[in-house]
DNA sequence: GTCTATATATTGATAGAC
DNA sequence: GTCTATCAATATATAGAC
């Protein structure tokens, strides 16, 4: 409480007046992830790529470019709480779930019009299987402290959309372009 | 650090006998799960399987069993650690690195004598992907409170490998057989 | 090495003036 | 609504007897 009063640039007792407890300021912030993905982290996305498949990869490298700028740091704030947060806090947990499926859904609906993959291909599964690869892959770049196994993660992911008959677009290569080279490990 | 000694039946002043401070059993903790993995987690997995690609799936279906024992609390000890342990803790980081880099290797090593995957396929890259999908699929299910969203990843995978020239043994199959059907979701 | 007791620091929360 | 001051609870760590 003391850190994020700090941060706010508020007085420690101030906080007290929009949150009663500790307990409900976590679940102002988890409130606040539901509104905050789409025109923070799904829309930059979307603009960026039109196509299904790339706008997938479009939002991998949005996570890259955060975890970059932060020096490994940080990673996903949701995924960090879900694993943060007790087990017996029913209604924080709830809500880190309710932020999950918001992210599946907004993907999902990206996949949903794919022509390219077989109808059998469940897209929602597809799509809660690439923030599988996300939080796991971000979780082992925070360990190592370089992107290395995100970056790792995301290649393999990529070949198997290109197995589902899928190739992303070249441009979202960027494991492959010259400059990863400069990559570590 | 009550809680500790609570747990363990000692008196909270006896932890300090055999830890200097908090951050000295974290790492006490971490070391211990270097040497826990082999036989607690892998040589149950190798018993039960000698296929490469069987003995994966056998090593995800022990998280799954020790998730389902918990409630689906609980997880993956070292994953919580790596995303609770401040960035700016660097030698609890490097051995929760360490502890990942210990379960790629010994993954990998399964995968590596595996003739039906291209020799192009990187096994230890294949290895890092299991690790990253598991822990993915279980910060997802602690969320959730079922293990719905870790068997969907698991069924993905399973996918992906059998795309890859190396289909799982049926008998891995458990989210089709018939007792699956009880699953929520 | 373990116990009881306790010191010290940090943290969560409140009170009342402004 | 914000500020200062402070209470109460909890948590980390230590001391000294046994």
């Amino acid at each position: 409480m003391a850190t994020i009063a700090r941060e706010a640039g508020v007085n420690p007792g101030s906080l007290y007046h929009f949150f009663e407890s500790k307990d409900h300021l976590l679940l102002g912030v988890l409130e606040f992830g539901l509104g905050y993905l789409g025109p923070a982290v799904m829309e930059p996305a979307e603009a960026r790529a039109a196509d299904p498949v790339d706008r997938v990869f479009a939002l991998l490298q949005g996570y890259r470019d955060h975890m970059e700028r932060e020096h490994c740091c940080m990673g996903c704030p949701i995924g960090n709480l879900a694993l943060e947060i007790s087990d017996h806090n029913a209604k924080a947990r709830a809500l880190v779930h309710e932020n999950f499926e918001n992210w599946v859904a907004r993907v999902a609906s990206w996949l949903e019009p794919d022509t390219r993959m077989p109808t059998t291909v469940d897209r929602r599964r597809l799509a809660r299987f690439v923030l599988t690869v996300m939080e796991g892959g971000l979780m082992q770049a925070r360990a190592a402290g370089h992107l290395g196994p995100f970056d790792e993660a995301v290649d393999v992911l990529r070949d198997y959309f290109m197995r589902l008959g899928t190739p992303a677009n070249a441009k979202t290569h960027r494991h492959t372009s010259p400059r990863a080279k400069r990559r570590r490990r």
